[in-house]
DNA sequence: TGCAACTTTCAAAATTATTTGAAAGTTCAA
DNA sequence: TTGAACTTTCAAATAATTTTGAAAGTTGCA
């Protein structure tokens, strides 16, 4: 294989998994190419290398920024920005595991507190197992948090090799 | 609130969930609501409750058994097909694991595992540097995969409780 | 200040994903 | 067998998301 056709292949691949993963197909690719660039790539190479427009550069870089996956670089006597991606695995699933959760998670929780705190009587079997539900949701989802928050603060190393002790 | 409100204010929210989570919003409504509904429905009664057509009731239906989410009861004098939603959070979420792991996380195994077979000479720095995420990608994915699997096949009680006793 | 080099914005266009509903397919009791 | 009761399929319609590109905004140097 070329290294041409490897390196496509792996932006086509990455930008497939972030759709999945309600990351758009674009700012996966932008954050693949950065993770396997050497060097910092300006707005114009990336949009140049993806064949995406400006705008559409614009708005994942800054997206990818926000996230904490790519960072802004800037070279002395150069007006351009620079983006340069983060390349270590762990600091990259930390940061997208910290932002969903703030996204997706933390939003249904607030729910799940509105409606319980609002002390649906269970006059029904229907009010029952709907409490119910909402009970267990909330109790697991405070495990996974804690989990999720030793997961975010530990370190690589540290959580690998305690975990795989563990289940041995 | 009123209990209908509750409901639907839990269903909507659900189904919100599901879209970022690369799951349809309907399939993650027909699944919500058969989640807190202390009996089985048929296809009709979801049609009405969540006010979508057949074809998608059908489809969504469908893929929820796909993913053991949903089962199949069958009522005896009784053609039509009903439908009861798991209610143990642990197995609901487990499911979705595996589901999506073999969905999603197996592809991107697959290409990188053709790329690196392929061996990109490290002639160049990108090359080097591509060939240098690969690596780092398969063993981050590797330990994820060994500690899915673990997660998958314990049972709730025992997961949670010894990594909390372990990160205390 | 003025201007060139750059970045950001956003409405319209394009693309992608979902939903509909009617027709085709299946199943089973009579 | 037949036909009523039900389920499945799928092409077209609709809805949601993403992308474009041109114009507006910003920045810093001469």
């Amino acid at each position: 294989m070329e290294w041409q056709e490897a390196k496509d292949k792996f932006i086509q691949n990455w930008g497939a998994l972030g759709t999945v993963w309600g990351i758009n197909r674009t700012m996966a690719q932008v954050h693949a190419l950065l993770m396997i660039s050497p060097k910092a790539l300006s707005a114009d190479e990336i949009m140049e290398e993806l064949q995406i427009s400006r705008g559409n550069a614009n708005i994942n870089i800054r997206s990818l920024i926000d996230w904490g996956l790519v960072y802004k670089e800037l070279k002395p006597g150069d007006r351009k920005e620079y983006f340069i991606g983060e390349k270590d695995m762990w600091v990259v699933v930390r940061q997208i595991i910290v932002h969903r959760k703030k996204r997706e998670l933390d939003p249904m929780l607030r729910v799940l507190d509105e409606i319980s705190n609002s002390k649906i009587p269970d006059a029904s079997d229907e009010a029952i197992a709907l409490n119910k539900t909402i009970r267990d949701i909330k109790l697991f989802s405070s495990k996974a948090d804690s989990i999720l928050d030793v997961l975010v603060k530990s370190d690589s190393n540290w959580f690998v090799g305690t975990f795989l002790k563990m289940i041995k």
